[in-house]
Parts: C-alpha cells; structure tokens; sequence
DNA sequence: CCTCTTTGTGCAACTAGTTGCACAAAGAGG
DNA sequence: CCTCTTTGTGCAACTAGTTGCACAAAGAGG
C-alpha cells in the first residue's frame, strides 16, 4: 500500500510523466522504494481515477505521448493522512541470509563467490550515496526538508555499510573454514 | 521462491509438522524470513506433491491431526542448488523511510510517535537477538555449522543495532526542528 | 522517403504474500 | 455428558509485485 504514496511524493516534489517518475525512481526516491515502470503506469492511472491526482493541462493524452501529472489537493491530504498513520516494521526477508542458514546444513559450495559478488554491489551502491551526500546535502543548509531528506539518505548510507562490513565479515569467515561442507 | 527453501532448511534441521514449523518460524529461520501458517502449509503441500518431501511415516493423514514431514534426498539436492545459486539483492522498500520522505514535504505532524514506536520495537528485537546469542552461542563453540549461524545471527543483532541508532538520530533531529511543517 | 532504433506508454498473465475465514480433534470446566 | 476453548490444518479471495510482451511516435542513417 505505498507505491501510491511513494509517487505522490515524487510528484509533490515535482510533477513529472511515467518515464521522467520510472527515472527519477530509479535514482532517488526508489533507493527506499522501488518500483518498475509497468508499477508506475499502472499506479497513475488508478491515482487518476481516484482524484488524487490529475494530468497537466494542455496535453490531450495519446499513446506514445508524454503525459505529465501533477497532484491534487485531495493527493495532499491523502498523502500527509498517510504519513501521520502508524504502521508496523515489516518483518525483514533477506534471501542472502536464508542461503547461509542453508549452507551451514547443506554445505558452503558456490556461495563463496556470490558473497563477493555482494560485496562490490554494496560498495558501489555507498559510493553512490555518499557522493550524492556531498553534493546535494553540503554542510550549512538546514532546512527542514534538506534535514528530513538528508536523514533519509543517512539511512542509506548505514545500511549500506553495515552490508559491506557484514559480508566482509563473512567472507573472513569462509576464509577461515577448514572444509566446504556442513554436516550433511 | 524462497519460501520453499526456507522450509526445506528448517526441515533439514529438523523434521516437524506445520504448526511446529509455524512456531520455528516465528522464533529462528523467521527472522529473516517470516512467513504465516496459511503460506507454510500451502508450500508444505506443493513440496511434497514435487517429491522434495514426505510426511514421516505411520501417520495417516486427516484434518486437525499433527503430520510431520521430513525432507528427502531430492530435497536436500535442490536446496543445496539454490544455496549455490548466485542471486541479486532485493532492492530495499522501506515504508518508514519514505514517510519522512513524504514528511519533508507535507509536514511532519504524527510521525514522530510512531518514529519512538519503531524505536521500542527495534530495541526489544535487538534485546531478544542479544539473548539469543548469549544461549546458543557460548564462546568456544566453532563447528562451522555454529559458525554460519552466529553470522547470520551477527546480521540481525547489526541491523537492528543500525535501527536503533537511526531512529535515535532522526527523533533527535525532530527536537531539534523548529516548526512541525514542511514547505507545504 | 524508407527502414531501424530509441523513447514512451501500457496491457495481460503470472507469482508471491496477506487476510479472512472454516472446521475437525482434543482437552477443560461445569 | 455437554458446551467452550485451544490446537492444528487448510481453502478461497484478494493485494502487491514481476515478467513478458505490444505498439505508437519521433528521430537517425541510408
């Protein structure tokens, strides 16, 4: 129940077309919530029926069109009802996890590699942050939002290094086994 | 597809009906990935109709009767198989981080009640995990099924810690903001 | 001009996970 | 005994997310 309130934000922060949306989550609001350009489309229109939001006028909507939305008083309130709503964590669901457990009853083969694997996308994903970090949040501006969004990004970067620090924990690990294989 | 695997695990380790399985779930392999008793069973059913498991003999199958299953060698070899198969990383969604991304534009009121909440939450689950170590995971121990499994623990106690210090982060920036609004 | 590629929008079918129940068996309390 | 609750198993309908395409418009290259 947020991709609909993932792009409300987006479009509050600024009115854009399917693609400019599946773009700019694909480099921002996605990192914390993804969603695939099919998600999106489909997502718009049903904000569009509902009133949430409307398309910009002076485009008369075609295929093959760029169409641009922009939301509406009622996608306001909806969104900000949302945010001030409580809600629990959702239960975390890590597939790497999982494969450890597994290995430690069937064995270790193969997931050597992928750990590395896992390490440089971690790395590169921090990298990225971090530079967005320097240039978009450079020490002094303190407005709220610039504090809000910058804490946001802040979690990106913790979790990201937690991973990395994580995995090359593990990998010092694997290193040190004295066989591939668990018990089985 | 990670169901199945994580119930294989579990089964490896111990052979077990579902609600047995639903309570595991609840307290060890479901930390990482959670799943409800409506979904076990129904994966329960598939894995033994595809042959990767049985019900352990002399127990005639019925209605509110306890059926356990055990995994058989096909079983272990297709969870050996995916353990070794290499998997990209899920793309985080986060509802909580994109609420303050939404409260950076909309305004900040109600959120931070349920920031503390999250921050309870998260520090009782760290809690939990920090007991759990203690008990299972005595120094000195270091078989490397033992092994496996504090890491994968390790990630858990490490993730929650991450929680906890960010959300302390963020409610101390929420005293520190001057007003409750954004730029809406 | 005419094909070929890129940009942009979208449908349809499928898979995974959630919610809301149903119902049998067994024990508990009168 | 008879109801009432708990334990255990499971179906059905729904919601969310993924995968695989389709196809129009516009620009690129001959």
């Amino acid at each position: 129940m947020s991709l609909p309130h993932a792009i409300l934000t987006a479009l509050v922060e600024k009115p854009s077309s399917g693609l400019e949306l599946t773009r700019r989550f694909d480099r921002s609001i996605g990192y914390f919530w993804s969603a695939t350009h099919q998600q999106i489309y489909r997502e718009l229109g049903k904000l569009e029926a509902d009133g949430l939001i409307r398309a910009l006028p002076g485009q008369q909507p075609a295929r093959g069109q760029k169409k641009s939305y922009e939301v509406l008083p009622a996608g306001r309130d909806e969104l900000a009802r949302w945010t001030a709503t409580s809600q629990d964590p959702k239960p975390l669901r890590d597939a790497m996890l999982l494969r450890l457990r597994a290995a430690a009853v069937v064995g270790t083969s193969g997931i050597e590699a992928d750990l590395r694997r896992h390490l440089e996308l971690h790395e590169r994903q921090l990298a990225e942050y971090k530079e967005i970090e320097e240039r978009d949040f450079p020490p002094g501006r303190d407005s709220t939002e610039d504090r809000l969004r910058h804490l946001v990004l802040r979690a990106g970067i913790d979790l990201e290094t937690f991973w990395t620090q994580w995995l090359g924990h593990a990998l010092a690990e694997f290193a040190g086994l004295t066989d591939g294989e668990g018990r089985g």
